[in-house]
DNA sequence: CTGTTAGCGCTTTCAC
DNA sequence: GTGAAAGCGCTAACAG
């Protein structure tokens, strides 16, 4: 005699509840919450009626379960967030779009957004390894040893990354090519007649990173310049550093251009390390400094901006992340956007982005 | 022969396969699994290696099904977008609350946003009654006819309503007293002389918009002025069209008083909607505008502001939240803040504040 | 210290 | 058209 004690006390009604209360099997109440056939008129009317009357709701657990299905669309960081600039402005865009794909389609977007000096040995993929999640987004750039996204890419889940890796060249992935970036920069710099060219550079450890100098090194070496790893030097959001760097690069002063890579977009601090320094944007130093936003200038007087479509790329991704996940369409997913530049003379300045987490401190 | 076949291949192991593995039975690897006594050192060790060196995770499904206990911390829109002003600040500030009470324990956090447009039938608090959240933050005002909150209510999991509701009072919620809000804002104006105040109310439909009248009226009652319904327009975020009701309103010369109480925080419309009218505040009207954020005027010319705390009391109301769900208090919660009136002259005006969702249009 | 059994709520055979 | 039985992965209760 197993299940049938309806304690309905506890709330929730069960097939097995409704079923004895229509008077027909578990499987029958089964195919009409289905909306499968071979289930009379009256019968499915019954049903339903008692369905409404008693606002049954199946248990998703349960269903998951048995059909081997998981319940939400997950989001998660791979990086922890004093590490990795995610902006406010690039947060409130992915919930969005996330809106947009899947929460206008009734899917549940779940968060994990655990950190990781809390649980060292945390997995940020844990929400598909746990089976939570149906689809996942890796919103953020990979670490160079970064393991899980292999996995990730094992398990067979539609998930879509962020940044690439060059360890998993198949990597589902939505992001700008950086190498191209760095290349472009360089190059225009050494072509201005800059023999030694500093960067300002983020994310330590990062994939995004290492195409950064890989692009600089390409430039420098097709113009017969020798590598210095002394002109780059890393800032991140958290540190607040940037007109220290610049500062300190500056304070050589053979050295005469500057490429901002950091995704820090702080004209002013740029500016202030500059004056610091004695420097003139335009004069005795020219500026690359790198957007995410095609019509904001970091620094008026740059002699150049390259644009990183970022944020194209990964609503494309989004999107066929959606379309994966309907079973529209296989993965993995490649987007690759080139980055755009562009030497025309800006008037206005955007703001400093903000840090999605600014908040608490 | 029940459960044993280790079809690996489909990437995930059971307790089955690792208790096969290890030689032990499926019990003994779930005590390892939960830290339980009753297991040999060595025993344990082999196990953990195992789980280690496959990469075992738990089916957090199977396990919730088994324990009675759901996976995520949810997050409900208990209003359709386009009738509620979610503004972007507002929500950075939610997840960043959410982060810090949940986020940080290494709890799922799981946003429901299938607007209602698309499914009207659809319940805002599905994610309860599929027993996927185990505790939830119901995030805006709640519709007078609203009757999920009373199911969530009998439901008996952890949640706060960031509204309260006439018919549910034991309602576990945080939020600010409108109708005292209204109350002074109204009383106010009526000692300065005025008897004609209009009132400028989004919210149709939801119990802040009942509770701002209801202020309002009792002020006028105690001052044995009668209620003029015409007076009272409703406005709200999608609509834009703050400066034509001021217009409308202040189109009778005898309406001398202005109470903006929609949440809209739109001086430059505000401000507008008087010029036309060919008013001058101060001169021949006076306004009472509504702010949410402590240090921000919306209009200077204002002869003066109260300030809903609504953030501060969603903020301990999460804050209690956290405690509920981790089981170191009671529910339901009851958070009430009072607003605070000010008459004091502001320099500064921030700018109207962007809806959530905005940045789709 | 360890194993057996049953069952959480649902759906998938397969039988009638 | 409908139902009985098994089992998804896990754990509580009860044996040994």
């Amino acid at each position: 005699m197993k299940r049938q004690a309806s304690d309905i006390e506890s709330g929730h009604w069960t097939i097995y509840d409704i079923a004895r209360e229509a008077g027909v099997s578990a499987k029958t109440v089964s195919r009409v919450l289905n909306g499968k056939g071979g289930v009379s008129r009256e019968t499915r009317a019954r049903i339903l009626e008692i369905m409404r009357r008693v606002d049954y709701h199946p248990h998703i657990g349960a269903r998951g379960l048995r059909g081997r299905h998981n319940a939400c669309i997950g989001v998660t960081l791979p990086a922890p967030m004093d590490e990795v600039p995610v902006s406010q402005d690039f947060f409130l865009w992915l919930f969005n779009e996330l809106y947009r794909v899947f929460g206008i389609r009734g899917e549940y977007v779940c968060f994990d957004i655990n950190p990781y000096d809390a649980s060292p040995n945390r997995d940020y993929a844990r929400g598909i390894f746990e089976q939570l999640f149906k689809a996942c987004v890796v919103a953020g750039p990979l670490a160079t040893d970064d393991t899980s996204i292999h996995r990730i890419h094992r398990s067979g889940i539609p998930y879509i990354a962020l940044g690439r890796l060059d360890s998993l060249p198949e990597c589902s992935s939505a992001t700008v090519d950086y190498v191209e970036g760095a290349y472009l920069s360089t190059k225009f710099l050494l072509e201005r007649g800059h023999t030694r060219i500093a960067m300002l550079k983020g994310f330590h450890g990062y994939q995004p990173g290492v195409e950064r100098i890989r692009g600089y090194r390409r430039a420098l070496d097709e113009a017969g310049i020798p590598f210095d790893e002394t002109l780059i030097r890393a800032v991140n959001f958290g540190s607040r550093n940037v007109a220290n760097m610049v500062y300190r690069l500056l304070a050589d002063p053979k050295v005469t251009g500057l490429i901002d890579c950091s995704a820090v977009q702080d004209g002013a601090s740029l500016r202030e390390g500059m004056r610091r320094a004695g420097r003139t944007p335009g004069k005795d130093v020219d500026v690359v400094a790198w957007t995410y936003d095609e019509r904001a200038a970091v620094l008026t007087e740059a002699a150049a901006h390259v644009w990183l479509p970022v944020r194209e790329a990964a609503a494309e991704g989004i999107e066929q992340l959606g379309e994966w996940t309907a079973g529209a369409r296989q993965g993995p997913i490649q987007v690759i956007y080139r980055p755009v530049f562009n030497t025309e003379q800006k008037t206005g300045e955007a703001p400093k982005p903000k840090r999605l987490f600014d908040l608490l401190e």
